[in-house]
DNA sequence: GGCTTCCTCAACCATCTGGTTGAGAACTGT
DNA sequence: ACAGTTCTCAACCAGATGGTTGAGGAAGCC
């Protein structure tokens, strides 16, 4: 047993899912299943590729726990599972109001001291004081 | 056809930004960026890769319009520009809140009758007929 | 000018990805 | 049982991606 494969397969729930929606074709799909569930042959009719491809698509999303399949005679019904989308949201969400936030809190600072010194940057953030290089 | 290259770089503004955040030192990155600017080293402090490939996440990052670099003195602040995300959040938000919408109403439509028929599979939307093949 | 620091460009490499085709599994229907 | 339909598995290929190293540009410091 050599095996020390799957090097790169960062196997992170949220780098799934980011990674299947990165895909305009997956995209699509999902939205079309927003609108309800969908066979295969049904998903594939619109796109110029193979039902094969398609098939790959959806294991993609699949594998993101965006979709489940189904059985049903011998068609494989398709369904969003649109929790997962929350998970995205979330991370989204949480850094971008970061974002905001500070934003703002700068711009106050900024407005209450009209003309104090023209400090270029006043990082006063993210306190890592690192000095890894000879720091003179 | 001699030659029609970019073949498959999808160049739309979504796949770029979801594309961007799929790997998770980029997403590291992004979270680091939300509580202040940072220089390229700071940034590639914490993780055990080459500078350039840092460098290398920042362009892909930068390509997603996530980031900015501005300039000063040999230092190159990069930025985080969270508007970018609202995007992600729009269409994210669109197709979740569509599913659950739906599912809401079928939820609705089973609960009001109890034991009807058991028919397997009445999907009355997406109306495509498409007969593709030869039908018959 | 010359050294140092910060960062990018270029070439290269391994792996991943999205597509293809061919074979065939699973199930229905007669 | 056999044919038809739906979909997946396997092998393959081209291009993109993430990493490396080496060279070097740009700006500050001596």
């Amino acid at each position: 047993m050599v095996e020390e494969a799957a090097s790169r397969v960062e196997d992170d729930p949220l780098s799934r899912v980011f990674a299947a929606l990165a895909d305009p074709t997956r995209r699509d799909m999902v939205a079309r299943l927003a609108s309800g569930d969908a066979t295969v042959n049904e998903l594939a009719a619109p796109y110029d590729v193979s039902l094969q491809a398609v098939s790959k698509h959806l294991r993609v999303l699949e594998n993101a726990h965006l979709v489940t399949r189904s059985r049903e005679a011998q068609r494989r019904p398709v369904h969003l599972e649109a929790k997962v989308l929350d998970l995205m949201t979330a991370w989204i969400e949480r850094y971008r109001r970061e974002a905001e936030e500070r934003y703002q809190r700068l711009d106050e600072l900024l407005r209450s001291m009209p003309d104090a010194d023209p400090t270029p940057s006043p990082r006063p953030e993210q306190d890592q004081p690192k000095e890894q290089g000879a720091g003179s």
